[in-house]
Parts: structure tokens; C-alpha cells; sequence
RNA sequence: GGGCGGUUAGCUCAGCGGUAGAGCACUACGUUGACAUCGUAGUGGCCACUGGUUCGAUCCCAGUACCGCCCACCA
């Protein structure tokens, strides 16, 4: 059956990625030679709620060329595929689900119930994303498919974790973290995205305590006192005056002198039953607003330092949802505590944390709410620094004044949670962290010493800079939906309690940790000695609470004939957090090829070769992967990474959904083909910046292999894949087109393979498109219409046929759909294309003479077919050509030829000889012809366009002399470059001399 | 505030020491023995600006301007 006019990828996609999946072409090792070496790649698991994106299709297009490439090469390829569970992601997936369809809540249904229900979605809706991939083409060894909640996986993120733990490189603190309220998790630095939001700056009075006062003096710069007055108040800035109920202190520079006077001094906290000290410390800044700064250690950063370096203490005003604390004491009891601690009672973290001093009328309120009612408050109270406003009534047009608190407009940075979108609150709570600066040191080696690289280069800097300046990693998530912290608690007893009869309960917990409950009852056994009784309770949410209750089991304990002091029993309870996402991903390496385990897989495809991944997630999975992995197994994840940048569209704007900008890879695909989609991902793929894709360039690529197929279909119809059965080498082959086209061939190998071994996408496809389109199609096959005719007939069926099976090949990485297709229906193959062997032939296919001789067709064509356009001579016309000048080789590459030039420039007969009056002239590199086309021609037309190819070669002959004529030139260049431009200058005379006689000729028939 | 990158044809981008390339768009012509998802011929650029190095700079260096991105605790 005759093929088609074009390809059709929707039926085709569909056929060949069944006849792939059927035999499992994408499984590690296949086609793999023996002994070969191992090419590895880990995906870059999407999400399991993922749904493939531009970004992805364009990621994994790129894996796949590299995959493909390879196993044609015959290395042992692994393509590693699998999905991430995505703690937050997924959690907030099924519980939006489960509100839609009025099922009970997450609480509601407590934790097992709901962790039953993430399954069960996980294994409906779960991984569309991996069938969508295969819609790429991508070929992945789709059995190995892993996930980071299956299989191994928790056994191996348990493993490192009680690894890292032993070895003290994670640890457990109340530490000041980036908490979300929305999800009610705390969360990594790096899941907080600092937006510039409009905010306002309140400044407020705080009253010197017993009436005092103090001589508040401004100077400038030369000392001179440009300001005085008494004052009995300190003046503070903030922009969020609701944290000004938790203030511990007012902190000024130790150099500032304004304030010099009043440090060491108490001030009323307004709208609070408090003192506060003024203290010094360097962070103030004395140039910024008043220079003084209330500082609340439990809900800033900064004032968190401040408040560690001067002991002050914390008082969290806000809880989980980021609501003013209603819980605990009456504000009346809880006041008078903070004020027997402030006077120096003995306190410890957990009663200062405990404490709630928000007043009653703020309780339950949330932030916002309760920020508005405080400037309310205090404005009320006459605290805020106010200003006169003058309004003018416009009904009466009189003036009045009004004083007004001084609201200052500004930008501030606010932390918003990356998925949430909510602002975040600083907040002092318990987590787990790991120890990063322990385990970096490794990680930044790797990469300064090559172990593995990193491209573009400049990743590397950012990657640097980065872990250079790494901060502690807060890895618990105050979620379900996750790798469960492997650690039990206990109350803090003593070890052997039962026979020391130890009583003291102390504050805090003893740590568990350990790989399964099993074991770590063993070691709490172990601990508290065997006579004691240990009752395991139920994880609980919040750890604060497992914690009293550790207490309440003992003092119970307590009853009975048991004496006081002797412990019988203890309540012991698992960490119910779980671990951050990125913890899990961080070992996907080793995770998805079986560690802990010794397996095979481990053994070969480990260390993987190369990670491609968008350059947004270096620090969240590259730098982490290159920790853990040199922390846990001591060597690095993978030798090379690829960076690259985000998918954008057309205009360079980021792909949304409310902008309605998205591309949606399928569609893509359904429209114009996978392949268009790949090609055009692989072009795109130059290093660094930002990725514009635009749609009008996929169709483009579309037509591109749209071309390759009618070009394998005009070989059909002239019967030369009959008989065909491909081969690695070419056939001999004496007619130049043939010899030309062959080392066209063995160039472009050498140009994909140097540009792929540079991940340097682009180059590869931009010299296939190049070659197939501009070399094979554009001059090729035009050449073989009259061989197929003549003497070198049978050879050029051979070349041709090669030719094409080696476009296909090359082809066959970045558009596997329609080569296989064209593979399948051309001539006898021994394999599937995918499976064929990539080629080895050299350059030394490249025919030096063929190239010159074809140089020389071909420019003879271009200037013929160039004339005959300006003069206006009728395509369908065929034309006379007189050879004025010809060089002996030129003369020979004439006779070798001659068909083709008839053909291609459309000429009728062919003399040697004077040209004729009415002539249009062409100059070549040893040889001029003419075209007698007298009374066909306009002269003026002609003159026109002789005089504009003068004028440009006059140019160039200027410029080439300028510089031959300037001694420093000849002394300074390199020789070749020298004589380079002497050829040149010869030759563009030569051409110039015969067009100036032609001008001459015009001259004297016009 | 710190860091990284960009500025080349109308658009999107290659090129990165020997005075400019591609695709798209545009113009004209076209039933040429595959292809109109095409062919042929064309139009279009002081390679952001200013200095410097060099025989020679789009390319190297310094500065300026503008545009991106990442990181950052200024109350």
C-alpha cells in the first residue's frame, strides 16, 4: 500500500507506543550490549496528583533524547520513573475532595480513616501523570515505577532517618519556625516565598515607668543639636502592633546617645499590665525610625535573637491558625505570673510558652482583627505618635484639625507559604531539624572537585553560594499524609527508674528512635528496666500534648501499693509528625534502586550519570540530594546535572491558569504531534534563561517531519526501498551528489553526537532540521530525480535509501513517533528503530573534492535561478547558457553534473563561447557564464543588478585591502588568516572583473 | 541590600576575536515527476550605550542604562 501524503500522529502515536510497551523497549538494560557501560537516570518524580505540564513534557523530552540516545549506542540504560506522594500537596487534594463530596473531615474521620482515604485516591486519581508521559513517548522502564510512599521506600526514608539521628545530624528543638496557618504545619525556608506587599508602620509611645523623664537631644552630623525636648516616653516603630502584647523588652544601639539616659529603665507596655526593660544590642539601627525596637522573641526573627542574647522571655500570643491565643489562665492570672518572672522567679521554657499574656478582649481574635483593634487601643490611649491632619469641609468650606495617629505607607517583604498562599507567622514550636552544616561539607567538595557537574556552570555558583550559607533544615510536618517520625517518646526518667525509684520526672521526654515500634519499645524497655509496664498510646496531634499526658500516667502511677517515687508504668506515644516531602525525594536515588538493600540495580545503575531538572529546584532537591546522599551512602547522587529554566509562553510570561496563558502539553500533542512537541522542546534547550514557547514554532517542527516523510515517500514511489535492508556503512558510490550527500551524512553524526554530548539540545536538532531539510530534501532529492534516470542509477537508490534510514536513525531520539512509523514502512528491518544500532562512521566520509564540486553545482544554480528571478524570466521558461570562462575543473564538474544544473536551473541548451549582445552574466569561482536573453531582459534591470552586486563587492574588496594594506595586519595575524584574506580579495577581483566587463557590454547596448 | 543572567533582523533566538545567521513573519512569483504542513527568489541588522585591550571587537575587559530571575530579618 502506497504511504500516505502525511504522517498521522494521533493513529501512529497510539500503534507504536503499544508495539513499545509490548515489548518493553524502555526496560533497564535493553538492547544493551555486553559488558556495556551504564547510562542511569532518575526522573524527577512529579507529584502523584500531577497532571503533565509544559515544564514536565519539556524536562522529560530532554531525559528521553539522552535515553534514547544511549540505548542506541547500546549501554545499559535505566530510565527510572516513579512519583513523589507530595506530603501537602496531596493532603489538601483529598481533603478538598472529601468537602466536595460532603464526606466527613480529616479529624473527623482521625488519622487512619484518613490516611485510608489518601490511598484509595491515590490508587483512582493517582499517576495520571505517568500515562501522560508515555503520550511523549518518553521510554521509561515502566515496571520499575516507583513511589516515595511504596515498596522500600519507607523502609529506607526510616533507615536514614535513624542513621542521621545516631550519627547526631538530625536533631529535635524549640526552635523559632516558619509556621502556616492554613495548613497548620510548620515549613521549611525554603517553601516560603517573600512577596512585597503594601503594609503600614505605626509608631507608639511607650511611658518611662514612676513618672520619670529624660532629655531626648537630636544632632547632626557635625554634632550640632538640632532638636530637644523632654520627654517621659520612648517612641517604637512597628507593622505589626499586635505582637507588641508579647514585647519583652525595647532595644536601642549601645552607641546611640539619644537614648542613653533611659537604658537600663522600665517602660509601661501599653494596653498591658507589664514593665519592660530598655536593653542594648547592636541590632537596632540607629538611622532607621526611632532607632529603638520593641523586641517579641516569639514571633520575629530578629527580636528571636535579640531576646536568646538577653534572656528574655518568649510569649507566644498566637496559635496554629493564627489566631490570638484563647487558651490557657485568665489574662489577670497569667500577668501576674510573667510579672513574678520578670522580678527573677525561677521559670522554665514550657511555663513561659504555657502563659498566655494576650488580654481578654483580643482572645480568639485573629491577627488582622486583632492588629486593627490594638492601634485602635492605643491610639485611644493617647499612645500613638500623632500628627495634626488639616481637613477641609467642603459643604461649609471651613477648615479643622484632627490628630491623627502617624501611618506610614510602605512596601515590606511579608513570607507567604508557597502552596498556601497565606502569610506566615514566625512561631516558637518543637521541630525536627537537620543538622545541614554537618553534613555539607561533602556536598560542596563534590562539586568543586568534579565529582559531579553541574550545567550550566553558573549553577554552580548559586549552588555555592547556597549551601555556604545553609541554615538548619526543618524537616516535621505537622501532617498526615507522609513518612511518619520514626521516634517514641517516654517520659524523662532516669534509666533503670524502677529500681532507682527515681521520682523526678523532670521536664521534656525521652527520645525513642528507632526503625520500628518494636524495636523501639525494646530499647524503652531497656531504658526504664523490665519490671516496668509500658503502655503504648495513641499518636496524639500536637506533641505538647502526648507530653502531659506522659506526666498524668506517672503521678497515676503513683497510687496504689506502689511507694511513692517508684515507677510501675509509663505512657509512651510516636511522634505523630511526619517527615518534609523533599526528606523522601532527597533519597530517591538510592530509594528507587532498592537501598538499603545491596541490590543489583544499586550496583550498576549507581552513581546515576545524569539529572536534568529545572533550575527552580536546585536548592529544594539537587543540593539536598547531594547531602543526603554523601551523608548516607558516601557517594554522590549523579555525575552530571543539567539545569534548566522554567517553560514560558510565547510572550515570556509564566503559564497560569488566571492569566489563561497555559499550553497544555496534550493538547499540544493531540494537535501537532508529539514529535513537533519534542523537536520543538529540544530546540528551545540552549543553556540558560528563560524558555518562550510558541506554538507557531511547534507547527513549524510538525511541518519539518511532514517534510522527512514525503521525502521517504518520494523514495517509495521511485522504488528504492525495494530490496532495501539497511545497512551501517554506505554504499560505494561514484556520482559526486551521492558522494556529497554521504559525507553530509557522516557530518551531521559527528555535529548531533558532539552537540548531545554537550547537552546541547538545540545544536543537535537545529543540524538535523539543517540537514535533513536544507541538505536532503532542498538539494538532495532533487539531484537523484535525473540519476534515477542515468548511469548511476542503482547506486543513487542505495544512497538514498541509506541516507534516509541514517535521518531516521539520527532523527530517532528527539522524534521517536514518526521515524519509528517511517522505519516500519520502508524497507526490511532486522529491529524497531528504537532498538537499532545509533551509528560509528567517521568524517572521514567527507569528501573533500565532492564538497567542492557540489559547492560549485550548487552556486552555479543559485545564481542562475537568483537572475532569472530579478530579470523576470517566466519560470516556466527554460533558457540558453553560454559558458564563457571555464577552468579545468570547473569545465569537468560541468560533465559530471550537467543533468542535474539543466534540471535545476531550467536550461534548454548549452554552448561554450563569447557571450551574445543582451546578456546577463554570471561570475563564479573559475568560471563566468552568460544567459543570451536578449530582447527577454530589461537592461536597466540588469544594469541595476549588476551594479548592487559590484557595490558589494566592492565594499568587501575595500575592506579586505584596508586591512592587507595595514603592515601591522601582516605581522600581527596568524599566517592562515593572512593568506585566508588574500584568497579572498583574489577571488572576489576576479568576479568583480568579469562583472565590470558585463557592465561595460550592458553599457554599450543601452 | 547581595548574587546570577540578558540586551543581535518585525518576533523568538543561535553565534562569542577575522566586519553577521536560523526559524517564524513579511513581499513577489509558482499546477516544476515527494511535500501548498510546499517550492523559488527577495526585503530586513552602526550586534543597547560609553570607554579600554587588540593589526582587527557583536564576541575579551571596565563602566552606564534598561529588562529578567534567585536570595535576604531592616523594626
Amino acid at each position: 500500500m502506497p504511504m500516505e501524503k502525511n504522517f498521522t500522529p494521533a493513529e501512529a502515536e497510539a500503534r507504536i507506543s503499544a508495539l513499545w510497551t509490548a515489548q518493553k523497549v524502555g526496560a533497564a538494560g535493553a538492547n544493551a550490549k555486553p559488558g556495556a557501560e551504564a547510562f542511569s537516570i532518575m526522573i524527577p518524580p512529579p507529584n502523584v496528583t500531577g497532571s503533565l505540564h509544559m515544564g514536565h513534557a519539556f524536562n522529560n523530552t530532554l531525559q528521553d533524547i539522552l535515553i534514547r540516545w544511549h540505548r542506541m549506542q547500546g549501554h545499559d540504560t535505566l530510565w527510572q520513573v516513579g512519583t513523589d506522594h507530595a506530603g501537602i500537596a496531596t493532603q489538601m487534594v483529598v481533603e478538598r475532595e472529601l468537602a466536595r463530596s460532603q464526606q466527613p473531615t480529616r479529624r473527623d474521620m482521625g488519622r487512619e480513616g484518613f490516611l485510608a482515604k489518601v490511598w484509595e485516591w491515590k490508587e483512582q486519581s493517582g499517576g495520571t501523570i505517568i500515562n501522560q508521559l508515555k503520550r511523549l513517548g518518553a521510554s521509561c522502564d515502566w515496571d520499575r515505577e516507583a513511589f516515595t510512599m511504596s515498596g522500600n521506600f519507607p523502609d529506607a526514608v526510616t533507615k536514614v532517618f535513624v542513621k542521621m539521628y545516631n550519627d547526631k545530624q538530625i536533631y529535635r528543638g524549640k526552635r523559632l519556625v516558619n509556621w502556616d496557618p492554613h495548613f497548620e504545619t510548620a515549613i521549611s525556608d525554603l517553601e516560603v516565598e517573600n512577596i512585597e506587599v503594601k503594609g503600614h508602620m505605626w509608631h507608639f509611645k511607650y511611658i518611662l515607668a514612676d513618672g520619670q523623664t529624660y532629655d531626648y537631644v537630636e544632632k547632626d552630623a557635625t554634632g550640632q543639636v538640632t532638636f530637644r525636648e523632654k520627654r517621659n516616653y520612648i517612641s517604637i516603630a512597628t507593622t505589626r502592633p499586635e505582637t507588641m502584647l508579647g514585647d519583652g523588652a525595647v532595644a536601642v544601639h549601645p552607641s546611640d546617645a539619644r537614648y542613653a539616659p533611659i537604658v537600663g529603665k522600665m517602660v509601661h507596655l501599653p494596653l498591658c499590665d507589664r514593665l519592660i526593660p530598655i536593653i542594648t544590642d547592636e541590632y537596632p539601627d540607629p538611622t532607621f525610625g526611632s532607632g529603638a525596637v520593641k523586641i517579641t522573641g516569639a514571633h520575629d526573627f530578629n527580636d528571636y535573637q535579640v531576646a536568646k542574647r538577653h534572656n528574655l522571655p518568649m510569649y507566644r500570643l498566637i496559635d496554629t491558625r493564627a489566631q490570638m491565643r484563647a487558651d490557657g489562665a485568665p489574662y489577670e492570672v497569667a500577668v501576674q505570673r510573667a510579672r513574678q518572672i520578670a522580678a527573677g522567679s525561677p521559670t522554665d521554657e514550657n511555663e513561659v510558652d504555657s502563659l498566655n499574656l494576650v488580654p481578654e478582649k483580643y482572645r480568639g481574635l485573629d491577627r488582622f482583627e486583632a492588629r486593627k483593634q490594638v492601634v485602635a487601643d492605643i491610639t485611644a490611649a493617647g499612645l500613638a505618635v500623632t500628627i495634626l491632619v488639616k481637613h477641609l469641609d467642603e459643604e461649609t468650606n471651613s477648615e479643622h484639625l484632627t490628630l491623627e495617629p502617624v501611618v506610614e505607607a510602605k512596601l515590606i517583604m511579608q513570607p507567604h507559604g508557597d502552596r498556601s498562599k497565606v502569610v506566615i507567622e514566625p512561631m516558637l514550636t518543637d521541630q525536627w531539624f537537620v543538622d545541614t552544616a554537618k553534613i555539607v561539607g561533602p556536598a560542596l567538595d563534590a562539586v568543586r572537585n568534579g565529582d559531579t557537574q553541574i550545567i550550566p556552570q553558573s549553577g554552580e555558583r548559586t549552588y555555592f553560594h547556597w549551601l555556604e550559607n545553609i541554615e538548619p533544615w526543618c524537616i516535621s510536618r505537622q501532617l498526615w499524609w507522609g513518612h511518619q517520625i520514626p521516634v517514641w517518646y517516654g517520659p524523662n526518667l532516669p534509666r533503670g527508674s524502677f529500681i532507682t525509684g527515681a521520682a523526678d520526672v523532670g521536664g521534656g521526654f525521652k527520645e525513642f528512635c528507632a526503625a520500628t515500634g518494636a524495636d523501639a519499645l525494646m530499647a524503652a524497655q531497656e531504658w526504664y528496666g523490665p519490671e516496668v509496664k509500658i503502655s503504648v498510646g495513641e499518636p496524639s496531634f500536637r506533641r505538647e500534648a502526648a507530653f502531659v499526658g506522659a506526666i498524668q500516667n506517672i503521678s497515676a502511677s503513683q497510687l496504689g501499693d506502689v511507694p511513692i517515687g517508684q515507677v510501675t508504668s509509663v505512657s509512651f506515644h510516636r511522634d505523630p509528625d511526619v517527615l518534609d516531602t523533599w526528606f523522601s525525594s532527597g533519597l530517591w536515588p538510592i530509594g528507587t534502586l532498592g537501598w538499603p538493600e545491596q541490590t543489583d540495580e544499586l550496583a550498576k545503575y549507581f552513581p546515576t550519570s545524569t539529572l536534568i531538572t529545572g533550575a527552580d529546584i536546585i536548592f529544594f532537591w539537587v543540593a539536598r540530594m547531594m547531602m543526603m546522599q554523601l551523608a548516607v551512602v558516601g557517594e554522590v547522587p549523579f555525575k552530571t546535572v543539567y539545569l534548566h529554566g522554567l517553560v514560558r509562553d510565547a510572550k515570556g510570561k509564566k503559564m497560569s491558569k488566571s492569566l489563561g496563558n497555559v499550553i497544555d502539553p496534550l493538547e499540544i500533542i493531540d494537535e501537532y504531534g508529539a514529535d513537533a512537541l519534542r523537536f520543538s522542546n529540544a530546540a528551545m534547550a540552549s543553556l540558560g534563561g528563560v524558555l518562550k514557547l510558541d506554538t507557531q514554532r511547534i507547527a513549524g517542527y510538525r511541518n519539518f517531519g511532514t517534510k522527512l516523510w514525503n521525502a521517504c515517500r518520494f523514495a517509495e514511489m521511485n522504488g528504492v526501498w525495494e530490496n532495501h535492508t539497511t545497512t551501517a556503512e554506505p554504499p560505494t558510490a561514484k556520482a559526486t551528489a551521492n558522494r556529497w550527500i554521504i559525507g553530509e551524512t557522516a557530518r551531521t553524526l559527528s555535529e548531533v553526537n558532539a552537540a548531545l554530548n554537550d547537552y546541547r539540545f538545540d545544536q543537535a536538532a537545529n543540524a538535523l532540521y539543517t540537514f535533513v531539510w536544507g541538505k536532503v530534501c532542498d538539494w538532495y532529492v532533487e539531484f537523484a530525480k535525473p540519476l534515477f534516470d542515468g548511469e548511476h542509477a542503482a547506486e543513487t537508490r542505495a544512497t538514498m535509501a541509506w541516507v534516509l534510514d541514517q535521518s531516521m536513525i539520527l532523527l530517532h531520539p528527539i522524534m521517536p513517533f514518526i521515524t519509528e512509523d517511517l522505519w516500519g514502512t520502508t524497507g526490511t528491518r532486522a529491529k524497531l528503530l528504537v532498538h537499532t544500532d545509533w551509528p560509528t562512521y567517521s568524517t572521514a566520509l567527507v569528501d573533500p573534492e565532492a564538497s567542492k564540486e557540489m559547492a560549485f553545482v550548487t552556486t552555479l544554480i543559485d545564481e542562475i535561478r537568483s537572475a532569472r528571478a530579478q530579470v523576470h524570466v517566466p519560470v516556466g521558461l527554460k533558457i540558453d547558457l553560454i559558458a564563457m570562462t571555464l577552468s579545468p575543473d570547473a569545465r569537468a564538474a560541468w560533465q559530471r553534473n550537467e543533468a542535474i544544473i539543466r534540471r535545476l536551473a531550467r536550461i534548454e541548451t548549452f554552448t561554450e563561447g563569447p557571450a551574445a549582445k543582451g546578456s546577463i552574466t554570471l561570475a563564479l569561482d573559475g568560471a563566468s557564464f552568460a544567459i543570451p536573453l536578449a530582447g527577454l531582459i530589461d537592461i536597466a534591470e540588469e544594469k541595476a543588478r549588476l551594479s548592487k552586486t559590484m557595490d558589494k563587492l566592492s565594499k568587501e574588496i575595500g575592506g579586505l585591502n584596508a586591512r592587507l594594506n595595514n603592515p601591522a595586519f601582516a605581522a600581527s595575524a596568524p599566517e592562515e588568516v593572512v593568506d585566508e584574506a588574500k584568497a579572498n580579495l583574489q577571488a572576489r577581483q576576479d568576479e568583480a572583473a568579469k562583472l565590470q566587463a558585463a557592465l561595460k557590454c550592458l553599457a554599450e547596448i543601452g
